[in-house]
DNA sequence: TTTTGAGTTGTTCGA
DNA sequence: GTCGAACAACTCAAA
């Protein structure tokens, strides 16, 4: 009598059923299928998952889990040293292979390929795919065979060999019916002792914006298509709106991968006039910066601490840790900047154009170092993610690719004014200056004394005074840049 | 090797 | 109120 050959898969930002290499291929051998998700913050180095994106983790595993049970196989938990667990697990469960899908942050390819090594040398099968990009790093470079920095030529070289092999562009693949478990299971730990969740319940309105899982991620890519894509050019830039897709946590976390994005963008531009088809492009060329985020973390592995460009390691930064609070806690005085940080706080979520704003007043009005906005976006963010987080930041300083020119700096109360017009997002973050008019939302501190006593605003009191003044900063700014000229 | 065109997301000023 | 130009120089990517 043959053994069948059972496989673990190590779950990692690889939390779907569907278009899961990994599962489908280990599915595919026809043995047992153990499912596996350790937790091993220690291994991520500086950057272990943050509060936000614990509480997002732990309900997506919670759902994950319920989903494979009914498969047949239920997921096994554990805490501890990656390695130390996948070895266990093979002893316990027999397993003669391994499968994952691959991850790209510079401390998780060291890991992996430890693991691999070693896992091999114990004899097992061990194999790594792609889940989470259309295009991995190392599968495209310019001309010179360097990588790409610039995202217009990356994106249209990457369009241009979509179809070509080998770097074609993989479909995606099924989602297994039903995975057979193996004959001892493995102990597993429960969810609840890995302490996900935070203490005090200060995630309350998290589920606002996103729902963690698998299912959340398709209904979401679903609405978004019905309501959302035909319009996302312009109403992207709508906070008051929220013409955006929301499914930034879900493809970070792997509960939907960029294939599926991209196919289901297809049916649906295949299937309408030649407005559909620009509008599906339009979202799809967003998908690419995630790609391009990539691309350029995995050649630059540095660019999480140190500036891509780099006469930025001697910017003059001012480091006024007191106002790097006012940020923090949404008290800054410009009413779209504390909107903003406020709902981040609130929901683990912002509205990407609110994003550029506050991270545009961190870095050029404050003075502040863009390291400090990372950090605080990384633990209070639920999609926090070290390619997408690295790029957006760097960007927005100037010190990245593509960076923007050094006379690029936005004005809170104009972006306010021009992306917020009624001032509604402002109302609804920042309660207490919600009885002012839409003429003066974004300016309070310019508002006639009697518009202010009309509304219950006393500037300084009941909301704070402008931490800086911007045209000043701005000059304050431009003059800190010019030192870096050669 | 050198040249050339281009580069996500803006603001301000003056006509 | 609206519009267009100016705001540096640099680096990337391809020809």
């Amino acid at each position: 009598m043959t053994t069948p050959l059972t496989t673990v898969v190590w779950l990692r930002l690889d939390l779907r059923l569907a278009d899961n290499p990994a599962l489908h291929l280990a599915a595919e051998r026809g043995g047992p299928v153990v499912p596996l998700f350790i937790w091993s913050p220690e291994e991520e180095g500086v950057w272990q998952p943050g509060a936000a994106t614990r509480w997002w983790l732990h309900h997506s595993l919670a759902e994950l889990s319920e989903r494979f049970a009914k498969l047949g196989s239920p997921l096994i938990i554990r805490r501890g040293a990656a390695l130390e667990v996948l070895q266990s697990v093979v002893r316990a469960t027999g397993a003669d292979a391994v499968y994952w899908n691959r991850r790209y942050e510079p401390e998780l390819i060291a890991r992996d390929k430890l693991v691999k090594a070693a896992l091999v040398a114990d004899g097992l099968q061990v194999q790594s795919f792609n889940s989470a990009l259309l295009r991995e790093p190392w599968t495209i470079a310019t001309k010179q065979g360097k990588p790409y920095q610039v995202f217009t030529p990356f994106w249209r070289a990457c369009v241009a060999s979509a179809n070509e092999a080998p770097e074609r562009e993989q479909e995606p693949v099924d989602a297994p019916r039903q995975l057979a478990s193996p004959s001892h299971l493995p102990k597993s730990d429960t969810l609840t002792s890995l302490g996900l969740l935070p203490k005090l319940s200060w995630a309350d309105e998290f589920p606002k914006f996103a729902r963690p899982g698998e299912l959340h991620a398709l209904k979401r890519l679903q609405e978004f298509l019905a309501d959302g894509v035909l319009e996302y050019d312009h109403e992207r830039d709508r906070p008051d709106h929220l013409g955006v897709s929301r499914l930034s946590p879900h493809l970070h976390f792997g509960e939907l991968g960029p294939r599926q994005i991209r196919e289901a963008l297809q049916l649906y531009a295949h299937a309408g006039d030649a407005r559909r088809k620009k509008a599906a492009e339009g979202f799809l060329r967003q998908i690419y910066w995630r790609e391009f985020a990539h691309h350029l973390l995995y050649h630059f592995p540095h660019t999480p601490e140190q500036p891509l460009r780099d006469e930025f390691a001697r910017f003059p930064w001012l480091k006024n840790y007191k106002q790097l609070s006012a940020w923090q806690q949404g008290r800054t005085g410009y009413p779209i900047v504390d909107a903003g940080m406020r709902q981040l706080w609130r929901t683990g979520w912002m509205h990407n154009r609110v994003r550029m704003i506050v991270a545009s007043f961190l870095v050029k009005d404050l003075l502040l170092p863009w390291h400090e906005g990372a950090r605080w976006f990384w633990d209070t963010l639920v999609d926090a993610d070290l390619a997408n987080n690295t790029l957006g930041w760097q960007w927005t300083a100037g010190c990245g690719a593509d960076a923007a020119p050094y006379f690029r700096v936005f004005n809170p109360t104009s972006q306010g004014e021009k992306f917020d017009p009624v001032g509604d997002y402002v109302r609804r973050y920042v309660p207490e200056l919600a009885k002012l008019p839409a003429k003066w939302i974004h300016r309070p501190a310019e508002a006639p004394r009697e518009v202010l006593e009309a509304a219950g605003v006393t500037l300084g009191e009941t909301y704070p005074s402008p931490l800086v003044d911007h045209a000043e900063a701005r000059e304050a700014a431009l003059a800190a840049l010019q030192t870096l000229r050669k």
